[in-house]
DNA sequence: CAGGATCCCCGAAGATACTG
DNA sequence: CAGTATCTTCGGGGATCCTG
């Protein structure tokens, strides 16, 4: 990697020491199956708010803040049942009741939202900082 | 399967026992933070290139598989570096030459991308199954 | 109440061409 | 080599209407 030029020294964090042993590129070590899953607009809300409990239909999407759409939420629970990250169980009464849970594979999941939620927040300051020195440094007040 | 869960720590999946606390709504506990850096098509293949070392610009597009374009690379990785995750050092030969590694802060968020990379290699079996199940359920063979 | 069917819009992402 | 600029496409996602 560094041909010999002026390096500006590393970070501190040692490149050589890989995290990620990544042995099957063709599927990226599986990372792009949970973020395909995960990456879309509202998996991760859903999950969330089933985190703390059975909810029906009406309710998840009233608890899901930012509005999500009927469609969207249909979508979006159907496909996470489909993985097996949630359960949906429908009460043939009129009007129709039907509750959504998540399985235990989707309670796993949880842990990981959990982590990702707790790097967001300890780095959340770095980052605006980032940004904001970032932003600076390309100087957009210049007209 | 209903005891298999392993509760490291005050983590339970019990529903009266929210794994995730969600103080703060307006922010999805930032996790939506996270997610809309990961969630794209390209940033995680990019710090999992990293994750292994220091990478020039055309050497880091020709890692990613999947083909990305020069303009996705260039956004992607702006942004990483706009948010501090990426370091980009410019060396002024001719040819141009720029690498890109991972800042400390990358090199952190790495050990996330590869909790996603076990818990998806771990279930990937349990989540394949369940959709055989669940389109087997749905029977889409009938006409 | 839960959700299927439709129409439509906008932004993410690709392809291509040009430049320092 | 490492981008920037421009045009275009594609599909995620919203709004709306309808039904069991």
């Amino acid at each position: 990697m560094s041909a010999g030029h002026t390096a500006v020294t590393t970070v501190g964090a040692a490149a050589d020491e890989p995290v990620i042993s990544c042995e099957t590129p063709q599927d990226e070590c599986g990372v792009r199956d949970v973020l395909d899953r995960l990456g879309d607009k509202w998996s991760v809300y859903v999950v969330v708010e089933l985190a703390s409990g059975v909810l029906r239909f009406k309710e998840l999407q009233r608890r899901i803040h930012g509005g999500i759409s009927q469609r969207m939420l249909t979508l979006t629970v159907r496909r996470l049942e489909r993985d097996g990250l949630v359960k949906r169980t429908v009460y043939p009464t009129i009007p129709p009741q039907v509750e959504y849970e998540l399985t235990e594979m989707g309670h796993s999941l949880t842990h990981l939202v959990k982590a990702l939620a707790d790097w967001s927040i300890a780095h959340r300051p770095a980052i605006t900082a980032a940004r904001a020195s970032y932003d600076e440094t390309q100087d957009v007040s210049a007209p």
